[in-house]
DNA sequence: TTTTTCACTATACGATCGTATTGTGAGTCG
DNA sequence: CGACTCACAATACGATCGTATAGTGAAAAA
């Protein structure tokens, strides 16, 4: 795993540190599906299996579980996001554009806690948000909008508005996924199955490239 | 206004009207902005400026009480999509496609509960879920569904699963109204703003269209 | 082996949650 | 006009919220 910088050598730092993982684990599952207000030491600490006040003592104030359970969420996206694109060197075709795609949105589907996280974050104004953003978000923000550039200049994506274009393409890869239980319900279409995220993902790549997908 | 089916005659009953009228705006917007387990019963008797007491007087529980605020909502969203809607008499060209989407994007600015109750409750199953697609979204689904297939028929929209037509053409316009207040703490852009809207409405018609939108 | 540390627990605080009960006074109606 | 209705208010209930504090006991340090 090596989840810190330093291996802890003490049993004891290795329990602590096995405990604020397991809470941490939690706390980000909780905030993803109830928000920060609706979330609670006590739900939080259930799913951990630890005691309520132990997680006050690992974590004072709500606050800081809240950005504590952030910065392990996007730790362990970074950790994680190289395992997807490992098979993607470069993006020179509509084929790679497909990969990439398939690939965010497997990575969204495995980490649900980074998405739910994301959403109920960023529809509302709060010194939260402000927090977020200035320490994780606007990076990727920034990155994706280089991506978009590149593929631009390649020829891959259309010439529209860089900030557009990354709107479009996050709304259509995110969308499907955040209303699934709503999908499901309406029409009994599961969207999070392989086969659909599949079709999704060509739908999106033959628009952009103007062209019928190859599978 | 014409709210009720029978027009109230005593005073009484016109303020009562009047009263629950404020409570279901009140509720309709915290709801859309807390999602139903962070609101509370003092927080929309806050912001309808009422006592806390009157409003489980007039909705015994949370439960009816979302309950109303959502038909509350979609009552709202019935009167007033044909406002959004009358300048367009049938959709058969791309400027058309045009005139349309931004109609569906200026409502949802202008009617943030409806999307706020939407997005909160979409992205987790729960009874509540079940009872507004049933009620509701059901029927929009597949009238969204209908008129993407229409679309095709005519040579509009490109031939493709409608379902992910329709999820494509949703999620785009609506991601970047939801994640507006990150985009404007990323990158210090209103993507709620006029010109933003034109212009974002003018990339998803020239990718589904596959030419350069008119202005 | 003795002392010290500290991960963890037990318990309690005031505030707020959803809900229930009782009172009251202005508007309705015979 | 007088009896009655009912929209609205006052207050309280137990549960749970986030937070604080005083133990406890096993591992670490001496």
């Amino acid at each position: 795993m090596n989840r810190t910088q330093t291996e802890p050598v003490n049993l004891r730092e290795k329990q602590k540190e096995e405990t604020r993982y397991r809470i941490l684990e939690s706390a980000a599952g909780v905030f993803a599906e109830l928000g920060f207000d609706a979330a609670s030491f006590a739900s939080i600490a259930e799913r951990a299996e630890v005691k309520k006040a132990l997680v006050q003592y690992h974590f004072t104030t709500k606050e800081e579980l809240w950005k504590s359970a952030i910065t392990h969420t996007w730790e362990q996206r970074r950790a994680a996001l190289p395992v997807y694109f490992s098979s993607i060197r470069r993006v020179e075709t509509s084929e790679d554009l497909h990969k990439l795609f398939k690939a965010i949105m497997r990575f969204s589907m495995d980490h649900p806690a980074w998405v739910g996280i994301m959403f109920r974050e960023s529809s509302q104004p709060s010194e939260r948000l402000n927090w977020l953003v200035d320490n994780y978000i606007r990076h990727d923000y920034e990155q994706g909008l280089l991506f978009a550039q590149e593929a631009q200049e390649q020829g891959l994506l259309p010439q529209l508005p860089a900030l557009e274009l990354m709107h479009l393409i996050s709304g259509c890869l995110t969308y499907a996924l955040n209303v699934a239980p709503l999908t499901a319900r309406a029409l009994g279409i599961d969207s999070r199955s392989d086969e659909y995220l599949d079709g999704h993902v060509n739908a999106l790549v033959s628009l952009l490239t103007g062209r019928t997908a190859t599978k």
